[in-house]
DNA sequence: GCAAATGGTAAGTGAGTACTTACTTCGAAA
DNA sequence: TTTCGAAGTAAGTACTCACTTACCATTTGC
């Protein structure tokens, strides 16, 4: 085999033994034995696993830039399609994660292990969906069709329910016991609760309908319950030229 | 320091360190010396790394069954209050997974390595709140209340919203870079939005209320893109006899 | 007063675990 | 035909891991 051709194969299984058993759990012999080589082979590839562990992030990362489902809503954004934006981000999503649920639990492994890949989905990924729907739904407020909340606690909701249904389906209960429904009625449904609320017409008189929320727009004044954690996110950028020695050219 | 009290520091360090690091990148070295004890003394209270994880589910779910969040909304389900229902089980999640966030992060550990806890919690605590939540929005759905939705699919989107909201505070924005607001306001905006929906009253029009929802009451017919994968649950529940040698009396 | 139990440790043991070394095989260019 | 580099391996090395053994020192019940 060319090797070119191996090194692809070495990174696809063990991207999916992380995925199983997380970085740690995962030893060079498993993935040299799954991937049906000696372990040396392994290590002319990758000089150490952390590399190896690299190169999954830069398959992902390069993967992940090419299908962006902000693309597929943008004519829904453009007509003012609320429905449409929604439901189709949502189900976007649960697809992406149905057909890749390696994808889920490496995220998962590495945002528990801290390593880069959390932080740089986070960065890369999920900022971006804050920020261009968060733009949607200032937009549309300002239109006067979406109430006066804070976007991102809509963005928080929305994709709370999403990727709560996919870390069910994919995690928790695989077996589907407490729901099973297909992701274009869970992306509907979904869509369909946060535009719309689930409280029956007849019954929302009783409900104020929009009392104090402007004053949230901007720094809660006073916050019980929050601590201020801080986290040692800042540590070793260098001491990494110790290791990468061999390549082989 | 004696037995008793000993067994539960070791307990609750190796709490501490299994929440970071996960069960098989803690190591009984890490547990022993944060403890303050030798190896040989956390072997002497527990045989096995194993025992020492169930020690700690035990712990965890005796201490989680007394503080059961429908306990606290009872009052607000007998008079009927919606607000105060959701609101309620919102607010207490919350700050529940604030002031104990190792036991989320044990629990996502656990999850990904299929301990026993996980499925343990899923059973004993999850399944009772789709249950009984279901059952109250059921019933105020018979009284015309709520909108004719599949329960179950309301409870996830709710559960979603507050569990992924706590993951994203503890796990992957814990500088609160994209969302910063107390619990307080997370519980009242994540409760109001499932109830009443963002959607402006004026702008409601356009949308078609109820069309099609009870068709997938139970059972829909055809289920594209849901891959009936299974699990291999039922593995070694024999096989434990082999270890748990001495304990000295 | 002393034996038994209790709280504790230093120094192992065998099985991994990441990574290395020294070697073979083989197809193609010189 | 030789040679040379790349694909591949068996058998290490140094170290870590869960778990054990053999041994102290102090307290407690009788």
């Amino acid at each position: 085999m060319a090797g070119g051709e191996r090194r692809l194969q070495i990174v696809r299984v063990a991207m999916r033994l992380f995925s199983q058993r997380g970085f740690r759990g995962t030893t060079t012999k498993e993935i040299a034995t799954a991937a049906g080589v000696s372990e040396a082979m392994v290590f002319r590839h990758f000089a150490t696993k952390e590399e190896l562990y690299s190169a999954i992030l830069d398959q992902k990362a390069c993967v992940h830039d090419t299908l962006d489902p902000r693309q597929l809503v943008a004519a829904a954004i453009e007509r003012k399609d609320d429905r449409a934006v929604f439901e189709g981000i949502a189900l976007e999503a649960l697809n992406q994660h149905d057909c890749d649920p390696e994808f889920q639990r490496l995220l998962l492994h590495s945002a528990l292990e801290e390593h880069d890949l959390a932080q740089m989905f986070w960065e890369k990924f999920v900022k971006g969906v804050y920020r261009s729907l968060g733009n949607y739904i200032r937009a549309r407020q300002r239109e006067g069709a979406i109430a006066e909340v804070e976007p991102a606690i809509v963005v928080r909701a929305f994709i709370g329910m999403v990727m709560h249904h996919s870390l069910n389906n994919n995690l928790w209960d695989r077996k589907r016991s407490l729901l099973k429904i297909s992701n274009q009625v869970a992306a509907r449904e979904f869509a369909r609760i946060l535009l719309q609320g689930i409280t029956a017409r007849d019954e929302v008189a009783g409900l104020v309908p929009r009392r104090g929320i402007k004053s949230i727009r901007k720094k809660p004044a006073a916050n019980t319950n929050m601590n201020g954690r801080r986290n040692g996110s800042e540590k070793n950028t260098v001491s990494e030229n110790s290791k990468r020695k061999r390549s082989r050219k």
